[in-house]
DNA sequence: ACCTGAACACCGTTCAAGT
DNA sequence: ACCTGAACACCGTTCAAGT
């Protein structure tokens, strides 16, 4: 795979068998060069042509599995959105039987793991607005298994709240993690790997105990 | 300005004055271009060739002005930063006296409301890293004004607070608002122009009363 | 000093095949 | 069904002029 042919002269017909077919699955195949590319050179100089390449297939041959370019990239982008729904799910499970702001913390130093493990994904999920025109209900969808998780996780803290107030408190959650997120990413700040406990620990507290309060209160 | 010129035969003199030169100040005729494209299209679509199309030149011209594209887009961010950093200095001026609380929120509604109104440059701030080699350090002192009024403004919740301590509480303040806001640009909360205010407070009050109580606990 | 023209090596996407 | 080839209308950027 990804041998380079010359343009020269060549015998119509080759000795070998030609492995015309990418025998696998080219649109996985396609979905992991892809997220390379992007961590190699961010979204802005990704290319279509350059996951073909490295899939060894025609660039022609992406169409076949993804709509186009967009299409392939809200892929990754709802994949990972899934990814950081089982993640964030993962980590509040460790606090059973707690239910407080260690919860939210847990959360949240998932929620930045990830963003840092999977940054050109998150670049992707929380950068250009890949679903404006409300193509890729797929997406929409994984987004909303995210959404979830830390809805739960809200809840718990307060299960006889409005609704109201809880998706208030939900949106004041999503920003700050968000926010200390991208600012990691954006390089902003700077944080080692095993910094990242205690640093989501001494940037949020004052987040969670404040809407404690105010859920509480 | 702007005329389509045909490949047909033409004589190789015309008889009018021919206004080859951008007479007037081409790099802020591209600035602005840039930003009217920037709105209309995205970051994602932008092209230097369009910018120069509707400022009248060639696209080669650009390159007298600028650098690159990086560079024009670098450009119009640090004056976005700029702007924001008066904005936010404008709305926390009003609330001399009062150094509480609600010098935050009239900072955290200008940064919204700056976000809304300037979207495009929005993108290009907190987007993808224009600047993550360490060129345009102009795009560096800009960041660095914003930041500092922000930074005043937590420092007069608490003048006497340790560097690290204040450092910590403006890097949850800058989450926040900037999660708040990138919420919002994305659509993922709608919000419209007259709720901006009372939205901003339900928001970021918990944020910023659990600050409060960080640095004066 | 400021701008143009032609050229290069790329793109994403479409149309029309090939096996 | 799955992939290729040639073509189209674009890009950003470089080199070498033009006035």
């Amino acid at each position: 795979m990804g041998e380079i042919r010359t343009r020269a002269a060549v015998p119509a017909k080759e000795t070998a068998p030609r492995a015309n077919y990418h025998h696998g699955d080219l649109a996985d195949s396609l979905r992991s060069a892809s997220l390379a590319i992007l961590s190699e050179v961010g979204v802005d100089a990704f290319t279509l042509r350059e996951a073909a390449r490295r899939s060894g297939v025609n660039h022609r041959a992406v169409y076949r599995h993804f709509e186009d370019k967009r299409a392939l990239l809200a892929d990754l982008a709802a994949a990972g959105y899934r990814i950081l729904a089982a993640d964030m799910q993962r980590a509040v499970s460790e606090r059973i039987g707690k239910p407080n702001i260690e919860g939210l913390l847990l959360l949240a130093t998932a929620f930045l793991m990830f963003a840092r493990r999977e940054s050109a994904r998150y670049q992707l999920m929380f950068g250009p607005r890949l679903n404006e025109d409300q193509r890729f209900p797929e997406l929409e969808a994984a987004i909303d298994e995210a959404v979830v998780v830390l809805g739960r996780e809200i809840t718990s803290l307060r299960p006889d709240a409005s609704p109201t107030v809880l998706r208030d408190a939900g949106i004041t959650v999503f920003s700050a993690i968000h926010g200390m997120s991208s600012l990691v990413l954006v390089r902003r700040v700077k944080l080692r790997e095993n910094r990242v406990e205690s640093y989501v620990r001494t940037i949020m507290t004052p987040v969670f105990e404040g809407l404690l309060v105010t859920l509480r209160g």
